[in-house]
RNA sequence: GUGAACGUAGCUCAGUCGGUAGAGUUCAGGAUUGUGACUCCUGUGGUCGCGGGUUCGAUCCCCGUCGUUCACCCCA
């Protein structure tokens, strides 16, 4: 034990007993994102640190602690992706794909962040996002909604609410991040508020300190400073909403962390989940494509957690089970284990659906068929010397269904075993 | 980065007011010389997270460290 090594914190095994959830998720978010004509993107793990740092924002905490950054064996500084949006948008720029062209892409993968783990936060965790660049009108926005509404639907996810805010343009931001401080800086405000005053003001209205909570409600509000423009986006995506029938909450507290944001902000949150409550958030940067240094292209996206995404699926059981084999192949006597071999194979060039476990490792018979038992297979298959003298196989039932009110063990050859086997609903 | 609780067999846990550990389950074998699921028997499996201190003696007490969990912070 004391040598062992373990993983790294933060960073998880996804074990086989895992898998079916993770398998059901991506499948079926993958085909919502599909039906929306959303195309994958795959940009590589490891970007310039420069990229990260200009687009998420050199003062937030991602940036300033929380990226995994490293030096190249040629000095530059990488860093492995905190967040997948810097990523695409630098590689739609570097490939060409934003030329007044409108682009739906969606990514999934890991991503890196060196925070102190807890339930819901790892270090590694995995992502799926999707964007779409070209686009100002807010159809757009109300379209992205609908889809991650759809998500949750077709997950069988309740108790998931969405929750809206307007930023507005940056400049109409700044002058109300301006008016905030202000404001600010004439109350008492605790530790945590203080260092946020110079960091990212707007993130003191999210406090959770009771004690701020008198001040925040007395602080100017976002909405009352927006732009005409964006008052007028924010309108016409409430209206598209409604006529969706999409359910949202007005959080005028509601900041992103990342700088890019504007306009249209929203968070999808769960109470299921104990602190990490948010389940996929996102919202427009209009200025980032030209920030990063391509051609100034409006583009709204979201990102959400697989983890806690899967962590609700958990609760709700939602989820087929591990796939189990169709069929156990068990053999005693000598020559069998060729013979099984054999027969397996022919079996997988016959019907290349079925799921076979062969019996590898020896044990007795007894043992093999305890195995089969436990493997969760429909059948046993028996191959001894008698079996394999009349090149024959015996099947036998180890579960019972609506289909095998056949409980008698069959003996068949090989070419009987396969119509059995293809006229078996499994 | 801050705080709290916890680390005993592959898994779930008990235990020793300080005298180097036990159950269930898993796995292997047997009762049933080629037939699982129930039952019974036997066996494998632990430097009690790691390092140091106190002590005649530490898995237990103390300190440190690593890890886990939860909360703060931050965020998906």
């Amino acid at each position: 034990m004391s040598k062992t090594i373990q993983a790294v914190r933060g960073m998880k095994d996804i074990l086989p007993a895992q898998m079916p959830y993770w398998h059901h998720l991506e499948d079926t978010i993958r085909h919502i994102l599909e039906s929306y004509a959303y195309q994958e993107i795959r940009p590589p793990l490891v970007e310039k640190t420069e990229l990260f740092a200009r687009s998420i924002g050199e003062v937030t905490d991602i940036v300033e602690k929380e990226m995994y950054t490293f030096a190249d064996r040629n000095g530059d500084s990488l860093t492995l992706r905190p967040e997948g949006t810097a990523s695409c948008v630098r590689a739609g720029i570097e490939n060409g794909l934003f030329q007044k062209q409108i682009h739906r892409l969606w990514y999934k993968g890991p991503m890196f962040r060196h925070e102190r783990p807890q339930k819901g936060r790892y270090r590694q965790f995995y992502q799926i996002g999707a964007e779409v660049y070209g686009v100002t009108t807010p159809d757009i926005d109300a379209e992205i909604i609908a889809m991650t509404a759809r998500f949750w639907q077709q997950l069988g996810l309740k108790n998931i609410v969405l929750q809206l805010n307007s930023l507005g343009s940056i400049e109409a931001r700044k002058t109300y991040r301006e008016a905030l401080v202000n404001y600010l800086s004439q109350h008492s405000l605790d530790e945590d508020s203080q260092r946020r005053l110079q960091s990212n003001p707007l993130r003191i209205l999210d406090s959770k300190n009771p004690d701020m909570q008198t001040v925040i409600q007395g602080a100017p509000v976002l909405l009352d400073y927006l732009d005409e423009v964006s008052q007028a986006h924010f309108e016409t995506l409430k209206s598209l909403l409604a006529a969706l029938d999409i359910d949202y909450k007005i959080n005028p507290r509601l900041v992103r962390g990342l700088d890019y944001y504007n306009r249209t902000v929203f968070e999808w949150m769960t109470t299921e989940l104990g602190s990490q409550g948010t389940v996929c958030a996102g919202g427009r940067y209009d200025g980032l494509v030209e920030q990063i240094g391509g051609r100034a292209t409006p583009a709204i996206g979201f990102a959400m957690g697989i983890e806690r995404l899967i962590a609700l699926l958990e609760q709700y059981q939602k989820t087929p089970s591990v796939q189990n084999p169709h069929i156990y192949i068990t053999m005693v006597g000598d020559n069998t284990i060729s013979y099984g071999l054999r027969i397996s194979e022919f079996l997988r060039n016959a019907l290349p659906q079925l799921r076979l476990e062969m019996n590898c490792g020896g044990g007795s018979f007894k043992s093999q068929f305890k195995r089969a038992d436990k493997s969760g297979a429909q059948f046993a298959m028996i191959l001894g010397e008698d079996e394999m003298n009349k090149q024959q196989v015996g099947l036998k039932f180890l579960r019972q269904t609506e289909q095998t009110q056949t409980k008698e063990q069959l003996n068949l050859s090989w070419d009987e075993l396969v119509n059995y086997l293809s006229e078996f609903q499994y």
